[in-house]
DNA sequence: ATAAAAATAGACAGATCAGTCTATATTGTC
DNA sequence: GACAATATAGACTGATCTGTCTATTTTTAT
């Protein structure tokens, strides 16, 4: 399964995908850019949305490892760490090829539910808001759930002003608004 | 300019782009299930491009007409009408057709910043910015940038999270969460 | 060195894409 | 009824789309 071409084929989509979205981006060009020929592709994919699939398991895991840890670098504490969440937003933000959650855009060009990368974008929305239970669980939150489902809006939230609006504050503001609902938890 | 071609072109054309996407739906496509012959829509519209940036004007101008017209009718003072925006927001994430914000998506789909069609994007998100800024202001917020920010982060991570992860209780949980920010602000 | 596996270039299919053009027919207006 | 504006069907361009096939070459492993 796991191989070179395979590697740089998931990696060369990813950015192709994440810059342009999933159908403006074709087969041609990702095989142009990853300087590979068709038949490697197909021999490695059954089809662009298996591409597709597979690109989206590999942001969600780089996503989600180099965000948890830099949350669990910057704080020691639940409750720091929760704060800390909005500070890895703000960078991600900043940085020059931010276009967006490849999730929502994924979701936003597959809008049947049951299509598999509709699914694979949800799993991944999913898997976020349980990190962030978690955090607020361990936080001694009143309302764990509740908490969690708050700190998520403003997530999403945040991402969509920053990239939809540009609003390069929205991480910011998204901090200060889960300072409120976290006192409200009682921490 | 108006002409009633043109104007059932547009309400096709919204309809197919906010089921299927923009990239997705062809020229063709909208021409055929509009039922008009393909130079009608080129006399009327000078690109795709052009069609979709009357679809989002379309939209932009019916959703917020629509939104604030169940608000307003929903409760007489400003406080009341912040929360009803979020049933708003519930009534309208439980129809059949809801495919997630034109908007959203489009911004998605094209990402470059200075591109019209994100550019229109922005404008929708900045006017319902704008509408919960008034709110806040006529409710008497202490600082009513610092809630509209919070009220729109969890509007927007509403839409996501109702769309892209398939939760139907994100209005209300959101509306929890903007109870909290409105106590906060002094109300 | 040899055999098996993987990658190559490129032709090809059949569909669809946005957009142009023309010649005819249907409107709406005075 | 006459004239002008609008809409029609459909051919056409040239590009692009996903996916398949083949014949050859390169790489890898034994």
């Amino acid at each position: 399964m796991a191989s070179a071409k395979r590697d740089h084929l998931i990696d060369t989509a990813l950015r192709l995908f994440g810059r342009d979205g999933y159908h403006a981006v074709g087969i041609d060009r990702v095989i142009a850019e990853a300087g590979v020929a068709r038949m490697t592709l197909y021999n490695h994919f059954k089809s662009k949305d298996e591409l597709i699939l597979a690109v989206l398991h590999r942001r969600d895991e780089r996503f989600r490892n180099s965000f948890m840890r830099q949350v669990e670098r910057a704080a020691p504490d639940p409750k720091g760490r929760i704060l800390a969440t909005f500070d890895a937003l703000d960078t991600w933000f900043a940085s020059d090829d931010f276009t967006g959650c490849m999730f929502i855009n994924a979701a936003a060009e597959y809008s049947d539910k049951n299509d598999p990368i509709h699914r694979t974008a949800r799993e991944h929305k999913d898997l976020v808001v349980d990190y962030l239970r978690d955090l607020a669980s361990k936080a001694g939150a009143a309302d764990p759930d509740d908490l969690a489902a708050g700190l998520a809006l403003l997530t999403e939230g945040a991402i969509v002003l920053a990239h939809v609006a540009g609003h390069k504050d929205a991480a910011r503001k998204a901090k200060k608004a889960a300072e409120v609902l976290i006192r409200d938890a009682g921490l």
